[in-house]
This record gives structure tokens, C-alpha cells and sequence, in this order.
DNA sequence: TTAATCTTGAGTATTTTACTTGGTTATTTA
DNA sequence: TAAATAACCAAGTAAAATACTCAAGATTAA
């Protein structure tokens, strides 16, 4: 499992498509400028993810993306997996220089590690991102008007 | 939070470390041949982990490094932030062309799951890790041994 | 047809990674 | 005391990844 900057762009891309209306496509102009996020680098991140299905492209005017399927069916690992290449990590597979076992043990421990990682994204969806968020959001427009009528 | 591959060394090594006797130092030299990362690369990434009392180094013949406290008390999540700078990613706070919220509304569902996801690297620790290696290393001398015995 | 939009590919500046080199201390052992 | 050992330190560098630019199609709605 890897976590870098490209990761959360196409997660932060991927739930700005989520948090807009399914009825129209989303442009990669709009997210751009809506996440600060350039256009071209968008193109290619999208790439990614169209080709693993998370994401459909709608060509001509009018068009854009849509999400590739329900977003309860895709997964933050799904996201990231999608532009990160899955680097494995142990190249030792016990064939060399495997000192008493240690090198393997250390290899192991942190394959287990990472598969935590990975099945806890697998377990995040889009959709729960998006309904924690708008509850969030909610709950934070109720604090204001509760202010507002205390004041 | 960012998990990059020199944030895996850097657990790794720690890793390593743990596995060793508590007695007598760990040498760099001796991790660097046993994970096969370089040493001086090594000593950066223990310059980190000392700043922040992660190890403790001994010097002289026969030194090299401890861990700096119990490995019960060293989690995944402080080791990964000794080496990796930690890169705020929402430099949006409101002040401008947020667009009706949806902006902020993305940038705080990555915050909320950036968070989430430190919560569960910050609720593994290197003991746990360790115990749970060795547990499995266990199992698997005695299927060994089941299976020799069998044939 | 034309403009909007995806799609593709090639090229590039910047940053990070991982390493190299060449030291300096502190400590132990001979 | 001298030599060996290993942590410490700093500067530089090659390779890779990141993030972006530029340019040219392909597709489709209007």
C-alpha cells in the first residue's frame, strides 16, 4: 500500500464527482478549478481510473465523467490503487542471503502490516465518505442556526 | 498522512531492531545488510528517529542503537511521521473562491479520512506487531514439523 | 460545422528518494 | 595512549516520482 499526494488528488477528484448531481457529467474543468488541481494532471489521473472502470468518460459538449458505478461500490483502496503503482516491497523470497530467517520474518511482518492497511481502505467507501460528510455538514448548519438564534 | 516507501524502511528497520536482544546494541551496519538498504541512507533515517526518541544510539566498539522506549509504546504512526514530513493538504481555509462550500466539503472528508487513517496506524505498535510475527512464525515451525512428521 | 470535451502522447521542471562521499566525534579495547 | 569501531554530521548527486505543459486528435451536442 502506498499514500502519497497522487492518492488523495484522485480520492479528492473522485469525491468531488460523488458529491455532484449523477443526472450530468462532471468536466475535469470544473474539478480542476474547484480542487486546485491542474487540468492536464486531472487527464491523466483519470486515465487511471477510467481504465480500472471507476470512472466514465462522456465525450462532446455537455459531457465529462461520471462515476463508473455506485459509489457504495467503490473503495478509497479501489481510488488509490488505481493511479499508485502497487509496489511490492520484498524482493527477498527467501531465496538469498536470508539471515536466520530475520530478513523474512521483518518482510512479513510488514506485508501483514500493509494488507491491514489495505483491507481498512477496502472497507471505506465513497459513499460513506460522502454520507459522514453531508451529516457533518448538517450538523454544522444546525450548530450555526442555533448560534445564530442564541445571539 | 503519507506512506511512502521511506516510511517502510524506516518501520522496517524498527522492526528489525525490535527483533533483536534488548541487551547489546543494534548496529546500522547489521540492518543495513539484513533489509539491504544503505547505510548512510540508514543514518538519515535514524537521525529522524532519534529526534524524536524513537532510539537511542550507543557509541564506540560495540555500540549501535536501541529502541528508545518499550516497543509497546512506539506505534506505526509515530515512526511513519519521524521520517515523513507531514504535508497539510488543505491549504483552502475558506478564504477564497471556495465554491459554495463544495471545495471546503471535499478538503474536510479527506481530512476526516486522512485522520482516520493515522487513528489506525497510531493504534498499531511495534509490540503488537512483533507478537503477532512470532505467533505466526510459531505456527508455522509446528506445521513444519506436523508435516515432517507425517511423511 | 463548430465548439466543447474527452483522449492520447510526448516533453519538462521540480521535488523526493536513495544513495555516495568524506568527514567528526565518542567510546572501547589492545 | 593508540587504534579500531561505530554513531553522528553535512554536502552533493543520480534516479525516480510528481505535477505540470503543450500539442494534436476523436467524439458529439448544438
Amino acid at each position: 500500500m502506498r499514500l502519497s499526494t497522487k492518492g488523495r488528488y484522485a480520492v479528492t477528484a473522485m469525491l468531488d464527482l460523488s458529491l455532484h448531481n449523477a443526472d450530468n457529467p462532471v468536466t475535469l474543468a470544473d474539478i480542476s478549478e474547484n480542487q486546485g488541481i491542474s487540468l492536464s494532471y486531472l487527464e491523466q489521473l483519470f486515465a487511471c481510473l477510467r481504465s480500472k472502470g471507476l470512472v466514465k468518460g462522456v465525450r462532446g459538449p455537455g459531457g465529462g465523467y461520471f462515476l463508473g458505478k455506485p459509489a457504495a461500490d467503490i473503495s478509497i483502496a479501489n481510488i488509490i490503487c488505481a493511479v499508485d503503482e502497487w509496489v511490492e516491497f520484498t524482493r527477498c523470497r527467501g531465496e538469498q542471503n536470508c539471515h536466520a530467517g530475520q530478513r523474512c520474518l521483518t518482510h512479513s511482518l510488514w506485508d501483514d502490516l500493509s494488507k491491514q492497511i489495505f483491507d481498512f481502505l477496502g472497507d471505506i467507501t465513497l459513499q460513506e465518505l460522502v454520507d459522514k460528510g453531508e451529516a457533518k455538514n448538517c450538523a454544522d448548519k444546525h450548530r450555526l442556526i442555533k448560534e445564530k438564534q442564541a445571539a
